[in-house]
DNA sequence: AAAAAATAAATCGCATACGATATAATTTGC
DNA sequence: GCAAATTATATCGTATGCGATTTATTTTTT
Protein backbone atom coordinates (compact mmCIF):
# COMPACT_ATOMS: atom_id res chain seq x y z
CA UNK A 1 0.00 0.00 0.00
CA UNK A 2 1.69 2.99 -1.28
CA UNK A 3 0.69 6.22 -2.10
CA UNK A 4 0.12 5.08 -6.35
CA UNK A 5 -1.47 2.44 -5.27
CA UNK A 6 -4.84 5.04 -6.69
CA UNK A 7 -3.20 4.64 -10.09
CA UNK A 8 -3.74 1.19 -10.53
CA UNK A 9 -5.46 0.18 -13.51
CA UNK A 10 -6.85 -2.95 -10.92
CA UNK A 11 -7.64 -0.15 -8.71
CA UNK A 12 -9.96 1.71 -10.99
CA UNK A 13 -13.61 1.86 -11.62
CA UNK A 14 -13.97 4.02 -14.54
CA UNK A 15 -12.13 1.92 -16.33
CA UNK A 16 -14.06 -0.92 -16.57
CA UNK A 17 -17.07 1.14 -16.94
CA UNK A 18 -15.53 2.69 -20.20
CA UNK A 19 -14.30 -0.74 -21.42
CA UNK A 20 -17.84 -2.63 -21.15
CA UNK A 21 -19.46 0.45 -22.59
CA UNK A 22 -16.76 -0.29 -25.66
CA UNK A 23 -17.64 -3.23 -25.51
CA UNK A 24 -21.43 -3.23 -25.51
CA UNK A 25 -21.32 -0.82 -28.60
CA UNK A 26 -19.25 -3.26 -30.32
CA UNK A 27 -21.39 -6.07 -29.68
CA UNK A 28 -24.25 -3.91 -30.78
CA UNK A 29 -23.06 -2.78 -34.26
CA UNK A 30 -23.32 -5.85 -36.22
CA UNK A 31 -26.86 -6.26 -35.29
CA UNK A 32 -27.40 -2.33 -35.74
CA UNK A 33 -25.60 -2.51 -39.11
CA UNK A 34 -28.64 -4.68 -40.56
CA UNK A 35 -30.76 -1.55 -39.70
CA UNK A 36 -28.36 0.81 -40.96
CA UNK A 37 -28.18 2.43 -37.30
CA UNK A 38 -25.14 3.51 -35.38
CA UNK A 39 -25.59 2.76 -31.29
CA UNK A 40 -26.06 6.37 -31.05
CA UNK A 41 -28.32 6.75 -33.86
CA UNK A 42 -29.96 3.60 -32.18
CA UNK A 43 -31.20 5.38 -28.99
CA UNK A 44 -32.44 8.39 -30.64
CA UNK A 45 -34.85 6.18 -32.64
CA UNK A 46 -35.82 4.70 -28.96
CA UNK A 47 -36.70 7.84 -27.65
CA UNK A 48 -38.64 8.80 -30.95
CA UNK A 49 -40.35 5.12 -30.91
CA UNK A 50 -41.73 5.66 -27.54
CA UNK A 51 -42.30 9.27 -28.06
CA UNK A 52 -43.02 10.16 -32.22
CA UNK A 53 -42.29 13.97 -31.35
CA UNK A 54 -39.27 15.70 -29.41
CA UNK A 55 -37.43 18.92 -29.47
CA UNK A 56 -33.41 18.45 -30.12
CA UNK A 57 -33.33 20.14 -26.02
CA UNK A 58 -35.91 17.02 -24.73
CA UNK A 59 -33.34 13.98 -27.05
CA UNK A 60 -30.31 15.80 -25.28
CA UNK A 61 -31.87 16.08 -21.77
CA UNK A 62 -32.80 12.38 -22.04
CA UNK A 63 -29.69 10.88 -23.66
CA UNK A 64 -27.24 12.96 -21.98
CA UNK A 65 -26.00 14.96 -25.06
CA UNK A 66 -25.74 18.03 -26.63
CA UNK A 67 -26.04 19.77 -29.80
CA UNK A 68 -22.70 19.26 -30.82
CA UNK A 69 -23.77 15.54 -31.08
CA UNK A 70 -26.86 15.52 -31.59
CA UNK A 71 -27.52 17.95 -34.70
CA UNK A 72 -25.03 15.88 -37.14
CA UNK A 73 -26.59 13.03 -36.19
CA UNK A 74 -30.38 14.13 -36.50
CA UNK A 75 -29.37 15.01 -40.30
CA UNK A 76 -28.11 11.72 -40.86
CA UNK A 77 -31.05 10.04 -39.36
CA UNK A 78 -33.09 12.30 -41.54
CA UNK A 79 -31.17 11.68 -44.92
CA UNK A 80 -31.39 8.33 -44.11
CA UNK A 81 -35.42 8.94 -43.95
CA UNK A 82 -36.36 7.51 -40.74
CA UNK A 83 -37.09 10.95 -39.02
CA UNK A 84 -38.03 14.12 -40.45
CA UNK A 85 -36.28 17.63 -38.71
CA UNK A 86 -38.15 20.59 -38.60
CA UNK A 87 -38.12 24.15 -36.74
CA UNK A 88 -40.65 24.55 -33.92
CA UNK A 89 -44.01 27.04 -35.84
CA UNK A 90 -44.17 28.55 -32.30
CA UNK A 91 -40.56 29.25 -31.50
CA UNK A 92 -38.25 28.93 -33.92
CA UNK A 93 -35.40 28.63 -31.62
CA UNK A 94 -36.39 24.67 -31.13
CA UNK A 95 -35.87 21.68 -33.85
CA UNK A 96 -38.76 19.38 -33.72
CA UNK A 97 -37.69 15.53 -34.77
CA UNK A 98 -40.40 13.29 -35.84
CA UNK A 99 -40.70 9.74 -36.74
CA UNK A 100 -41.63 9.04 -40.48
CA UNK A 101 -43.23 6.32 -41.90
CA UNK A 102 -40.08 4.63 -42.62
CA UNK A 103 -38.71 5.59 -39.46
CA UNK A 104 -41.69 3.78 -37.63
CA UNK A 105 -41.79 0.73 -39.48
CA UNK A 106 -38.49 0.63 -38.88
CA UNK A 107 -39.30 -0.69 -34.93
CA UNK A 108 -40.74 -3.82 -35.98
CA UNK A 109 -37.21 -4.99 -37.06
CA UNK A 110 -35.21 -3.51 -34.14
CA UNK A 111 -37.48 -6.03 -31.40
CA UNK A 112 -35.01 -8.52 -31.99
CA UNK A 113 -32.32 -6.99 -30.81
CA UNK A 114 -32.45 -5.95 -27.36
CA UNK A 115 -32.82 -10.17 -26.81
CA UNK A 116 -29.86 -10.29 -28.75
CA UNK A 117 -27.46 -8.03 -26.72
CA UNK A 118 -28.65 -9.85 -23.67
CA UNK A 119 -27.04 -12.45 -24.55
CA UNK A 120 -23.59 -11.31 -25.01
CA UNK A 121 -24.16 -10.16 -21.96
CA UNK A 122 -25.31 -12.52 -19.52
CA UNK A 123 -25.85 -11.58 -16.06
CA UNK A 124 -28.66 -12.88 -13.41
CA UNK A 125 -31.57 -10.94 -13.63
CA UNK A 126 -30.53 -9.67 -9.96
CA UNK A 127 -26.94 -8.49 -11.20
CA UNK A 128 -28.80 -6.55 -13.78
CA UNK A 129 -31.20 -4.85 -11.78
CA UNK A 130 -28.34 -3.95 -9.37
CA UNK A 131 -26.35 -3.05 -12.12
CA UNK A 132 -29.13 -1.13 -13.62
CA UNK A 133 -30.02 0.73 -10.26
CA UNK A 134 -26.41 1.83 -9.35
CA UNK A 135 -25.66 3.47 -13.17
CA UNK A 136 -29.36 5.70 -12.40
CA UNK A 137 -27.55 6.50 -8.69
CA UNK A 138 -24.68 7.80 -10.72
CA UNK A 139 -26.51 9.28 -13.29
CA UNK A 140 -29.12 11.08 -11.31
CA UNK A 141 -26.36 12.81 -8.79
CA UNK A 142 -24.51 14.07 -11.96
CA UNK A 143 -27.80 15.10 -14.05
CA UNK A 144 -27.92 19.23 -12.87
CA UNK A 145 -24.02 19.48 -13.50
CA UNK A 146 -24.38 19.82 -17.64
CA UNK A 147 -27.70 21.02 -18.45
CA UNK B 1 -46.42 -5.63 -21.41
CA UNK B 2 -46.19 -5.64 -25.45
CA UNK B 3 -43.54 -6.61 -27.60
CA UNK B 4 -41.77 -3.39 -28.05
CA UNK B 5 -41.13 -3.09 -24.26
CA UNK B 6 -37.74 -4.27 -24.95
CA UNK B 7 -37.14 -1.48 -27.23
CA UNK B 8 -37.84 1.11 -24.15
CA UNK B 9 -35.21 3.00 -22.92
CA UNK B 10 -35.71 2.48 -19.83
CA UNK B 11 -35.52 -0.58 -20.31
CA UNK B 12 -32.03 -0.62 -21.71
CA UNK B 13 -29.16 -2.07 -19.23
CA UNK B 14 -26.94 -0.79 -22.05
CA UNK B 15 -27.94 3.16 -22.36
CA UNK B 16 -26.93 4.02 -18.73
CA UNK B 17 -23.76 2.40 -19.27
CA UNK B 18 -22.75 3.99 -22.58
CA UNK B 19 -24.16 7.29 -20.23
CA UNK B 20 -22.07 6.19 -17.16
CA UNK B 21 -19.15 6.19 -19.41
CA UNK B 22 -19.45 9.02 -21.07
CA UNK B 23 -20.11 11.20 -17.68
CA UNK B 24 -16.86 9.78 -16.17
CA UNK B 25 -14.67 10.67 -19.37
CA UNK B 26 -16.14 14.44 -19.02
CA UNK B 27 -15.56 14.48 -15.44
CA UNK B 28 -11.98 13.40 -15.80
CA UNK B 29 -11.18 15.84 -18.59
CA UNK B 30 -10.63 18.80 -16.53
CA UNK B 31 -8.46 17.17 -13.87
CA UNK B 32 -6.21 15.31 -17.08
CA UNK B 33 -6.36 18.73 -19.02
CA UNK B 34 -3.82 20.04 -16.18
CA UNK B 35 -1.82 16.77 -17.29
CA UNK B 36 -2.42 17.45 -21.04
CA UNK B 37 -4.07 13.79 -21.41
CA UNK B 38 -6.90 12.68 -22.47
CA UNK B 39 -8.87 9.74 -20.65
CA UNK B 40 -7.39 7.04 -23.20
CA UNK B 41 -4.36 8.57 -23.17
CA UNK B 42 -4.33 8.46 -18.99
CA UNK B 43 -5.16 4.76 -19.09
CA UNK B 44 -2.01 4.40 -21.15
CA UNK B 45 -0.24 5.94 -18.63
CA UNK B 46 -1.36 4.04 -15.95
CA UNK B 47 -0.26 0.90 -17.85
CA UNK B 48 3.09 2.42 -18.09
CA UNK B 49 3.73 3.52 -14.46
CA UNK B 50 2.63 -0.23 -12.95
CA UNK B 51 5.22 -1.72 -15.86
CA UNK B 52 7.79 0.70 -17.69
CA UNK B 53 8.14 -1.40 -20.86
CA UNK B 54 4.90 -2.63 -22.72
CA UNK B 55 4.67 -3.66 -26.58
CA UNK B 56 1.13 -2.00 -28.52
CA UNK B 57 -0.06 -5.79 -28.33
CA UNK B 58 0.27 -6.01 -24.61
CA UNK B 59 -1.47 -2.82 -24.09
CA UNK B 60 -3.89 -3.17 -26.44
CA UNK B 61 -4.93 -6.59 -24.80
CA UNK B 62 -4.69 -5.17 -21.28
CA UNK B 63 -6.58 -1.99 -22.62
CA UNK B 64 -9.09 -3.75 -25.30
CA UNK B 65 -8.03 -1.69 -27.58
CA UNK B 66 -6.55 -2.20 -31.20
CA UNK B 67 -3.88 -0.85 -32.83
CA UNK B 68 -6.07 1.44 -34.75
CA UNK B 69 -6.78 3.17 -32.04
CA UNK B 70 -3.18 2.83 -30.19
CA UNK B 71 -1.12 3.68 -33.20
CA UNK B 72 -2.07 7.50 -33.37
CA UNK B 73 -2.50 7.57 -29.83
CA UNK B 74 1.34 6.17 -28.91
CA UNK B 75 2.34 8.58 -31.31
CA UNK B 76 0.58 11.64 -29.75
CA UNK B 77 2.48 10.24 -26.13
CA UNK B 78 5.65 10.23 -27.82
CA UNK B 79 5.00 13.53 -29.57
CA UNK B 80 4.35 14.64 -25.38
CA UNK B 81 7.22 13.28 -24.43
CA UNK B 82 5.75 11.07 -22.13
CA UNK B 83 6.50 7.87 -24.13
CA UNK B 84 9.47 6.32 -26.77
CA UNK B 85 7.90 4.12 -29.05
CA UNK B 86 10.35 1.81 -31.05
CA UNK B 87 10.49 -1.61 -32.53
CA UNK B 88 11.92 -4.49 -30.67
CA UNK B 89 14.58 -5.42 -31.66
CA UNK B 90 14.48 -9.19 -31.23
CA UNK B 91 11.41 -8.92 -33.63
CA UNK B 92 10.49 -6.03 -35.46
CA UNK B 93 6.83 -6.54 -35.43
CA UNK B 94 6.51 -5.78 -32.00
CA UNK B 95 6.40 -2.01 -30.88
CA UNK B 96 7.99 -1.39 -27.31
CA UNK B 97 6.63 1.50 -25.54
CA UNK B 98 8.73 3.12 -22.29
CA UNK B 99 8.19 5.63 -20.02
CA UNK B 100 10.51 8.77 -20.49
CA UNK B 101 11.69 10.40 -17.35
CA UNK B 102 8.83 13.30 -18.01
CA UNK B 103 6.87 10.20 -18.29
CA UNK B 104 7.76 9.05 -14.90
CA UNK B 105 7.68 12.27 -13.32
CA UNK B 106 4.06 12.65 -14.61
CA UNK B 107 2.54 9.87 -12.26
CA UNK B 108 3.28 12.06 -8.84
CA UNK B 109 1.37 15.17 -10.35
CA UNK B 110 -1.76 12.55 -11.41
CA UNK B 111 -2.25 10.83 -7.91
CA UNK B 112 -4.72 13.62 -6.78
CA UNK B 113 -6.78 12.56 -9.93
CA UNK B 114 -8.51 9.39 -8.79
CA UNK B 115 -9.84 10.49 -5.50
CA UNK B 116 -11.33 13.80 -7.23
CA UNK B 117 -13.00 11.16 -9.50
CA UNK B 118 -14.39 9.19 -6.56
CA UNK B 119 -15.59 12.32 -5.47
CA UNK B 120 -18.11 12.68 -8.57
CA UNK B 121 -19.00 9.08 -8.42
CA UNK B 122 -19.99 9.13 -4.18
CA UNK B 123 -20.61 4.94 -4.29
CA UNK B 124 -20.51 3.43 -0.53
CA UNK B 125 -17.70 0.69 -0.88
CA UNK B 126 -20.40 -2.12 -1.13
CA UNK B 127 -21.68 -0.31 -4.14
CA UNK B 128 -18.36 0.25 -5.55
CA UNK B 129 -17.33 -3.17 -4.72
CA UNK B 130 -20.07 -4.76 -6.54
CA UNK B 131 -20.23 -2.76 -9.34
CA UNK B 132 -16.66 -3.43 -10.13
CA UNK B 133 -17.45 -7.97 -10.25
CA UNK B 134 -20.27 -7.92 -12.24
CA UNK B 135 -17.97 -4.95 -14.98
CA UNK B 136 -15.35 -7.43 -14.47
CA UNK B 137 -17.61 -10.04 -14.94
CA UNK B 138 -18.85 -9.29 -18.13
CA UNK B 139 -15.62 -8.12 -19.37
CA UNK B 140 -13.98 -11.49 -18.91
CA UNK B 141 -16.29 -13.26 -20.77
CA UNK B 142 -16.17 -11.19 -23.57
CA UNK B 143 -12.48 -11.06 -23.32
CA UNK B 144 -12.05 -13.68 -26.28
CA UNK B 145 -13.95 -12.69 -28.81
CA UNK B 146 -11.87 -9.62 -29.88
CA UNK B 147 -8.37 -10.49 -29.65
C1' DA C 1 15.19 -22.45 -48.59
C1' DA C 2 11.13 -20.61 -51.07
C1' DA C 3 6.20 -20.24 -50.71
C1' DA C 4 2.43 -19.92 -47.61
C1' DA C 5 0.47 -18.83 -43.32
C1' DA C 6 0.42 -16.19 -39.29
C1' DT C 7 1.23 -12.18 -36.60
C1' DA C 8 1.66 -7.15 -35.20
C1' DA C 9 1.19 -2.50 -36.70
C1' DA C 10 -0.25 0.95 -39.67
C1' DT C 11 -3.66 3.08 -42.49
C1' DC C 12 -8.35 4.35 -44.15
C1' DG C 13 -13.03 6.08 -43.75
C1' DC C 14 -16.71 6.96 -40.78
C1' DA C 15 -19.35 8.37 -36.58
C1' DT C 16 -19.30 9.90 -32.34
C1' DA C 17 -18.31 13.02 -27.94
C1' DC C 18 -16.34 16.77 -26.03
C1' DG C 19 -15.44 22.00 -24.78
C1' DA C 20 -15.60 26.29 -26.78
C1' DT C 21 -17.64 29.50 -29.54
C1' DA C 22 -20.93 31.58 -32.84
C1' DT C 23 -25.56 32.32 -34.51
C1' DA C 24 -30.41 32.92 -34.35
C1' DA C 25 -34.68 33.54 -31.94
C1' DT C 26 -37.25 34.80 -27.83
C1' DT C 27 -37.93 36.81 -23.35
C1' DT C 28 -36.90 40.08 -19.87
C1' DG C 29 -36.04 44.56 -17.70
C1' DC C 30 -36.41 49.09 -17.49
C1' DG D 1 -40.43 49.26 -27.16
C1' DC D 2 -35.86 48.24 -27.31
C1' DA D 3 -31.40 46.84 -25.52
C1' DA D 4 -29.72 43.11 -22.79
C1' DA D 5 -29.99 38.62 -21.21
C1' DT D 6 -31.42 34.06 -22.11
C1' DT D 7 -32.20 30.04 -24.73
C1' DA D 8 -31.68 26.43 -28.42
C1' DT D 9 -28.98 25.10 -32.28
C1' DA D 10 -25.15 25.09 -35.21
C1' DT D 11 -20.29 25.06 -36.05
C1' DC D 12 -15.35 24.20 -35.16
C1' DG D 13 -11.31 21.59 -33.88
C1' DT D 14 -9.54 17.59 -31.49
C1' DA D 15 -9.34 12.73 -30.01
C1' DT D 16 -11.12 8.62 -29.90
C1' DG D 17 -13.14 3.79 -31.40
C1' DC D 18 -14.61 0.80 -34.76
C1' DG D 19 -14.32 -2.70 -38.94
C1' DA D 20 -11.81 -3.44 -42.92
C1' DT D 21 -7.70 -3.50 -45.36
C1' DT D 22 -2.76 -3.10 -46.18
C1' DT D 23 2.06 -3.52 -44.97
C1' DA D 24 6.00 -5.44 -42.74
C1' DT D 25 8.04 -9.17 -40.36
C1' DT D 26 8.43 -13.80 -38.65
C1' DT D 27 7.18 -18.61 -38.49
C1' DT D 28 5.60 -22.74 -40.59
C1' DT D 29 5.23 -26.06 -44.28
C1' DT D 30 6.70 -28.60 -47.67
Amino acid sequence: MDKYDGLKLENQLCFPLYSVSNLITRNYKPLLDALDLTYTQYIVMMVLWEKERVTEKQLGKQLFLKSNTLTLLLQKLSDKGYVSVAKDESDARYVVITLTETGKKLKDRAVDVPPSIAKTINLSADEAVYLYKILYKILEENKDEKV
